[in-house]
DNA sequence: TGTTTTTCAGAAATCGTTTCATGAATTTTT
DNA sequence: AAAAATTCATGAAACGATTTCTGAAAAACA
């Protein structure tokens, strides 16, 4: 037996196709035939066809998001949010995990126009990505132009909280440590804020920049080179991520060094894996439930033009075990 | 301008609809057509719309896929892997999160077969779920019926093996720790698994399962309890989750125990957070890639009815530093 | 060259909805 | 009580593709 139609279901309760259709849309309809309607569909299991709903009306209650995996918390958290959000307001996620290949990125925007998605949320790093024609775009961390609504966390105010909570806690020789050099984007900024902050406050700074490619082990050299008798040059590293930041507070403990008494370590992200039990290293947390309410608003919101062309959101500062205050 | 249509590529390339509908599906025609409508796609920047095609043929390449949340490593790397498999074959994933909700997730079974998704993969703890009539569905760690695919790895294997690796580096007084009682899913087998290692080794075991709303402290005050003079009474732990090793371990540390000298820990799942480099938690790892490829195979195969009704694929040990081998 | 196949583009029907024009039934107005 | 206005279910047309059928042109055969 095929699957029922609204025709069927007409047929079942003696009404036409037009009152099945409101009935099923909430559009209100006379008394007795809403309930013989409604009766009919429960008695056939009847369930609309969203093929043949989307291909009339151009509404398809659904969303594509595209980030680069899932295997990064920040990532994983971000999706988890925004699905979160989506359901809310009644939409469904068509979920784009890129690796980090523009070629299939690309490929997905071009997938997701053809769904006739009625937006996107895109955490791309491709520089020479192809923006969708008809469809809104909602870009996290990444500023495209003036007309695609960028959302991100307030990176540049994170970095001068870094560098202010070491300098705090008693820092007077800083280090930032990140990879990923020619990325254009919005956590870039972090950067800036924490050089900024260092030069209000008179602390000396050092900064390691280095390849995307570049193999781990190039901050380990660049510690053992500013290692002078068991001694580090800075007592206060920021990692540009708590990933990375994993990572150091490793190669810090081979060197024998002691986390915070020796030298303190600042994160960013703040998302923590095994709920707050693990709250190990200070960190930067970036307000991951905002951001993704905050596209999910902007990106089911009727005019999208008139949306602001960046917004950033206040992070906070998480202390852990690897500073002093 | 609206979107171009077949009718407006037909029109442009001065051919007919059906022509075009061949090329775009790549179905032989004439060498002359085909060039001059593959030029008019191009030309209007044509894209086909899903969903007249899903209307039409019912073919969507969508696939449904459920899990509780993407907060958990291990979900969340299950859903990556799935992606990645999909992708392989050109599905799309239509992504839901059901935060162990029953009703939500009874009705996104609704909504996935509404969407008329190709297939479902879910991975639900619901023991009344109402499965979909029309739609293929493979389970993950949960056994529903016999004609209800479930792929699961090996978790009686594992529980063996994690009581086999502790014996065979020394311990000699066992415990088992989990969370949710209640449960009748796959991963109930690691218990099945470790107390018959435990009883063929001849090695006493202790079992101890918790309720799912049972705060954490629990297994404090179990472990305090069996805590005489600074020693414990067990030599080697297994936990049913890394997740909750990594607790116990924090309770461990507050505890003033040495670990791997006084009590050797294993979790289980083996989803590393930060690459290899955190690799602390010795833990029987699920097979995961494998995991998601089997289930991706079986869903878009096309004789469901055939499939085994239960796969289990094999785990590994991977030693950290919690255990002395 | 005349007849039979074969090939392949074009026309038309169809998928399951939404929406709009239509007109019957009811209510309001005078 | 008759005319006008309002309400609201009805049913056809449209959305944009696929697919079957049709028939003209080309190829094969005698």
């Amino acid at each position: 037996m095929p699957k029922p139609t609204m025709k069927d279901v007409a047929r079942e309760a003696g009404v036409a196709l037009g009152t099945v259709s409101k009935v099923v849309n909430g559009i209100p309809v006379g008394e007795e035939y809403r309930v013989r309607v409604e009766e009919a569909i429960e008695r056939l299991n009847y369930r609309i066809n969203s093929y043949a709903k989307g291909l009339r009306s151009s509404k398809t209650y659904l969303i594509a998001v595209m980030v680069p995996n899932l295997i990064s918390p920040f990532f994983a958290k971000l999706v988890n949010c925004i699905n979160r959000s989506l359901a809310a307001r009644k939409y469904r996620m068509l979920l784009f995990a890129t690796d980090y290949d523009n070629e299939q990125e690309q490929e997905y925007v071009y997938l997701a126009e053809q769904q006739k998605v009625d937006g996107i949320i895109c955490l791309s790093y491709n520089p020479n990505l192809i923006l969708p024609a008809g469809v809104p775009l909602v870009s996290i961390d990444r500023y495209f132009s003036t007309n695609v609504p960028c959302v991100s966390s307030d990176n540049y105010g994170g970095g001068r909280l870094a560098a202010e909570k070491l300098v705090e806690n008693g820092c007077r020789n800083l280090a930032f440590l990140r990879i990923g050099s020619k990325l254009v984007n919005e956590p870039n900024k972090r950067k800036d804020g924490f050089v900024s902050a260092c030069e209000a406050l008179g602390v000396p700074y050092t900064l390691k920049i280095i390849d995307d490619g570049t193999p781990y082990s190039a901050f380990e050299d660049f510690l053992r080179e500013h290692l002078h008798d068991g001694k580090l040059d800075f007592d206060g590293i920021f990692c540009v991520t708590d990933s990375l930041a994993h990572q150091i507070l490793n190669t810090l403990r081979d060197m024998e060094l002691r986390v915070p008494e020796d030298v303190q370590v600042i994160g960013f992200d703040g998302v923590r894996r095994f709920g707050d039990m693990e709250l190990y290293c200070s960190t930067i947390v970036q307000p991951v439930e905002d951001i993704a309410a905050t596209c999910v608003d902007m990106v089911t919101e009727k005019d999208l033009d008139k949306a602001p062309s960046l917004v950033c959101l206040p992070v906070t500062y998480a202390q852990g075990g690897t500073t002093k205050g």
